[in-house]
DNA sequence: AACGCGTGGGA
DNA sequence: TTCCCAAGCGT
């Protein structure tokens, strides 16, 4: 048996004041001497036995458990009717904020992954207009879901939505499931946005976990090892349980993210405006800056590819990817990367006679489009092509479908935003804008 | 646990 | 221009 006590020091004075002792039982360690700090606060140790070093660890982690206790003790009547009540002032009117209907939050919730709300809000306007109910999703091709989707990226999403409607279709009678087990169990919804839908639409006490809530949490609370890391996480989870409010989980979740978003930002956080700003261990310690302690980033690859659009009898040819490929089931013109020793243009011919078996020729070079796609940047060499000889039917090796388009049929085909900029480059040239 | 999956915007 | 992302999930 050791106790934890621990203790706040006073700047102005320099004498600390007890803030906390927990008797805990087994083992610990003298890691902390008399006095030295963890997190801005005095922790004082007392035990003494041999220990092994899981035994060691295990004490640090019980030693900074009771520095975040004690750091939340104070704050547990005081911080969240604060932060709700500026939430409710603040918050921006968004279109599932007006009934919080189920199927609404689940929408939002899923264009919201890695994405920003301005760029989401259109998207959902657009989805609701076509996808009034859960089961005109399940009614509906993939091909025009993906439409729906196009530019938003990670478009497994949206297929998964398609997955997910079926599903509550066939198991819940096209209701959306009230309870979090439900929720947690359809396609495409992790911990984060089951947490979100149930305790938005549903009011359920459970918390909603994503990396504004995780940022707001590492500075308010100071928690300085990588945000990323399973013991930082279940820092926030505990932190997150402890402090939401029974029967307030809407407005407490959103609150929490709000902050996130529009005050405590990741670059030049707005501390003068923030509402809990009294409780924030960083700002007290001046390290804002350094919370929450990122991971390890990982490098970007550049990659050199091309593509082509072969023009034949007034038709533009495309092709459908694959599922389970990037962009799988969005539609592209054929191409790939450039391989060592060879030019673009010798690039783009070989790609074709691979992927269609077509013998093209080039016509035209339309423009380099430059984009990005999670690790990659992407550098795309656009040819216009032509073919001399009769062509025969596509050998299809890289595509699921294929399509000699007119102009309408690519508008309303899905492509990856690249060739979509590549289309609407060539509407807006002279050159090619008769084709497409 | 680490990686693959998109994109457009801001510094 | 280049870099770094921003309200995660699935494997």
């Amino acid at each position: 048996m050791y106790t934890v006590t621990v203790r706040r020091r006073q700047e102005a004075t320099g004498r600390s004041s007890l803030l906390g002792s927990l008797p805990r039982r087994g083992f610990a360690v003298a890691l902390y001497k008399k006095g030295q700090s963890l997190n801005g606060i005095n922790v004082f140790l007392k035990i003494c036995t041999q220990w092994t070093e899981k035994q060691t660890k295990s004490a640090l982690a019980k030693a900074r458990g009771a520095c975040f206790s004690a750091l939340l003790m104070p704050k547990k009547n005081t911080f969240s009717p604060t932060l709700i009540a500026w939430f409710k002032k603040i918050q921006r009117p968004l279109p599932w904020r007006q009934d919080y209907l189920p199927y609404h939050v689940w929408i939002s919730e899923i264009m919201l992954q890695q994405t920003q709300m301005d760029r989401a809000v259109p998207y959902f306007e657009r989805w609701m207009d076509r996808f009034p109910t859960i089961a005109s999703i399940a009614d509906a091709p993939e091909d025009e879901i993906l439409k729906y989707w196009e530019g938003l990226g990670y478009y497994t999403r949206a297929r998964n939505i398609r997955k997910a409607a079926l599903v509550i279709c066939a198991e819940h009678g096209g209701e959306f499931p009230a309870e979090h087990k439900a929720i947690l169990a359809l396609p495409g919804i992790g911990p984060y946005t089951a947490g979100a839908i149930a305790s938005l639409a549903f009011g359920l006490d459970v918390p909603a976990i994503d990396a504004n809530v995780e940022r707001v949490y590492a500075r308010l609370f100071d928690i300085d090892s990588p945000i990323k890391e399973k013991d930082a996480k279940k820092r926030v989870e505990a932190l997150s349980a402890e402090l939401l409010p029974a029967g307030q989980a809407r407005d407490y979740n959103q609150a929490v993210m709000e902050l996130g978003a529009l005050i405590c930002t990741p670059r030049a956080p707005r501390c003068e405006s923030c509402p809990v700003a009294e409780h924030c261990e960083a700002r007290r310690l001046d390290i804002v800056a350094f919370r929450p302690v990122p991971g390890k980033k990982k490098d970007i690859t550049p990659l050199n590819v091309v593509c082509g659009v072969l023009e034949h009898k007034g038709k533009i040819y495309i092709q459908k990817r694959p599922q389970g490929a990037v962009w799988g089931g969005l539609w592209e013109f054929p191409g790939g990367s450039i391989e060592a020793g060879e030019s673009p243009e010798q690039a783009v011919v070989r790609e074709f006679q691979e992927e269609t078996g077509f013998q093209v020729r080039i016509a035209d070079k339309i423009s380099i489009v430059r984009h990005g796609y999670t690790r990659f940047r992407v550098t795309l060499h656009c040819y216009f092509l032509q073919a001399d000889a009769p062509l025969p039917p596509s050998t299809m090796s890289a595509a699921d479908e294929c399509l000699w388009a007119t102009p309408e049929q690519i508008t309303e085909r899905a492509f990856p935003a690249g060739h979509r900029k590549l289309i609407d480059l060539m509407r807006q040239d002279l050159r090619f804008s008769q084709y497409i």
